[in-house]
DNA sequence: CCTTAATATAGCCAATTAGCAATATAGCTA
DNA sequence: TAGCTATATTGCTAATTGGCTATATTAAGG
């Protein structure tokens, strides 16, 4: 087992790179659930979603109470927090990608008068 | 092989969930480099960044050039942007208890900061 | 042409993962 | 106590992944 500690962002990320984690997370931004209110929509045994809820409570992202026999689950966005912070370091790249790909339209639009434009792509 | 077709959501998420493959993009935020360029900080042999590269491409986060024998990679950002919409559908569970959060979001942004974020100055 | 440089591809391995069924545990309730 | 319900744990499999070395490809330059 060499395995380096894997940082919370790693934690995180691959947390949220499965659509039915990500599904749960919408689910619980309604409000608290069950393992088995969270079990019923999706086509998938119990134990399976229990294991996804360890992965997305090893991340950080949910925690979980006790009643009685329910070990109910609710939402920790802290996380997603760290993930915002993380990529608002890159805000500025889409942006300007956005100024790139609008500059690209009007220059198709120039273009468009002269009805001969090469494909360079 | 029944494989559903991954979202790009699933990509994007799962691209980032490698640290190696963040850091790859924080170096691509100063610019353009060569697959040589992105070699050489880390202790990783050339074939296992390709295959990075192969991910992160997959993902639409990079883009491939050619120049001779070079395929200058740059930073596509645009996927981050979908992220970042995904993100902004939980900003109002952290934007509640902003204050605890702060030292949270601090202590794993000072994690993180060193290795992999981008350089904007 | 032949060599060198940059990169990609192939093939291998160990670790991880998403899924399952079966079973164990924990806490009500009768 | 017994039984029922909610959830966790165990143990399995197939697929995926991150790493490697060795080799193939592609383009420049002598």
């Amino acid at each position: 087992m060499v395995a380096a500690p894997s940082s919370q962002l790693d934690l995180v990320f691959a947390a949220l790179a499965d659509p039915t984690r990500r599904a749960i997370l919408a689910r619980l931004a309604q409000g608290e659930a069950t393992v088995n209110d969270l079990v019923a929509p999706f086509d998938l045994a119990q134990p399976t979603i229990s294991k996804h809820l360890k992965v997305l409570e090893g991340a950080g992202l949910v925690s979980r109470g006790r009643s009685a026999q329910f070990r109910p689950v609710r939402l920790e966005a802290g996380p997603l927090a760290g993930v915002d912070q993380w990529i608002g370091g890159y805000r500025q790249f889409w942006a300007q990608s956005h100024d790139r790909l609008e500059a690209y339209v009007k220059t198709l639009q120039a273009e468009e008068t002269s009805r001969d434009a090469p494909q360079d792509d």
